[in-house]
DNA sequence: CATCTTGGTAAACAGTCGTTGACTTAATGC
DNA sequence: GCATTAAGTCAACGACTGTTTACCAAGATG
């Protein structure tokens, strides 16, 4: 690459990563102002104009960095389910590891999820959106699951989604404590999954009664 | 009650509910200013310190007011349940009709939850964690489900009350529609809760394979 | 080499912020 | 009835905010 445009990236990703390094201090990415961000960047506050237009094109430049990990993480679970036919277990394992790899980039998804700027807010859940609807159709190649109709796996891969997402609070909320401390989420999240497949599995199987469709 | 005191705690609720009024423009509790809520409740900056100590206190005392909030909620659907043995729908309406009746507070508690100060932050998880404690021992006595053990009920309360809160965002967010556009998040929420309950009930029980405990 | 482009700097702007102290004023307690 | 207490007002402070303008130096371009 070019030293000039080189230059210019790299002072562009120092205001993200400054950003990040922020958040993991406390608050939210609303409390934080346009200059600790180049302060913490080491640049001149007026500089910040020359990459992004203000806070908010910052915070969805964070948005869309982290979704490409976030799918990339999926992408990399779904090649090893079709390959090796995977259980949960290994399948979060391998999630969790990228997000242990990427750690403050989730921990601004999951803290901004619902809380962010308006626009910030819309870009996630159009993000989880497209990340829910993936998966649905990837679930409906599962042998198990071909007794639902479309807007069942709808709804599942909702669940699938919303439950791994808030599990990110648990994995990334305390500080970085030992690799083993976080098996508890994560065995957590195991048995969740695991609830959730079962029950998506014997719908309007065996279980009857009232809790079925009307 | 007294006349000096009923002045006092009118002006802080004002304050709270101004809070609440601003949020529903837009962005976080953590992007409103004191003297944005102070003018909006109609006093003087100063006066705040009548009442709080600062805008996390403030932040505070809404996270107890809507723990009480939920707390009623909860006891009116356990009532409903062990009076009637209620299906899931009747018992989501009844819950979100609480929701809807007090719609500010609970989007005060979708945005914050993770999003929040510190503080806040914590308040919530406290709040919430109690809430998942006080449904696991709920659902320790619903004989469907004498089959799972005190980590798996745990784990279980923990989901359905996260999937619960998740909920709320997709029930808040958008601005008041009519009370039958609200159906499709509600009818989501209630399959969701049948994928968990019948995943529960059947755990260990026929599924069988892979994805059952090592 | 001369010219243009551009990322970053420096200084200044008007505005808002949280917080303080001295004050009014009306209900309270003796 | 009089001294006291306390909710709310007013004015002011220093600090920090987002944004603009002119300016500089170094890479890009011809």
């Amino acid at each position: 690459m070019l030293p000039r445009a080189e230059k210019k990236l790299q002072t562009r990703q120092a205001l993200m990563q400054s950003t990040l390094e922020l958040m993991t201090a406390g608050g939210g990415f609303c409390s934080l102002s346009l200059r600790e961000v180049t302060r913490q960047a080491g640049v001149v506050p007026a500089a910040f104009y020359r990459h992004f237009d203000d806070m908010d094109a910052l915070g969805l430049a964070l948005v869309e960095e982290v979704m490409r990990k976030f799918r990339t993480a999926i992408r990399e679970v779904r090649h090893h389910e079709l390959e090796v036919g995977g259980a949960i277990d290994a399948s979060i394992r391998i999630f969790l590891d990228y997000v242990e790899a990427d750690r403050s980039y989730f921990m601004f998804l999951a803290r901004e999820q619902y809380g962010g700027s308006p626009a910030v807010r819309k870009a996630i859940t159009d993000g989880m959106l497209q990340i829910s609807q993936d998966l649905a159709s990837d679930l409906r190649q599962m042998p198990r699951l071909k007794h639902l109709d479309q807007m069942d796996l709808d709804i599942l891969s909702d669940l699938i989604v919303k439950t791994v997402f808030s599990s990110l609070s648990d994995v990334l909320d305390p500080p970085q404590l030992a690799v083993r401390e976080s098996l508890q989420p994560q065995f957590q999240l195991v048995q969740k999954l695991r609830f959730i497949m079962i029950g998506a599995k014997l719908w309007r199987g065996i279980a009857g009664g009232k809790d079925q469709h009307p």
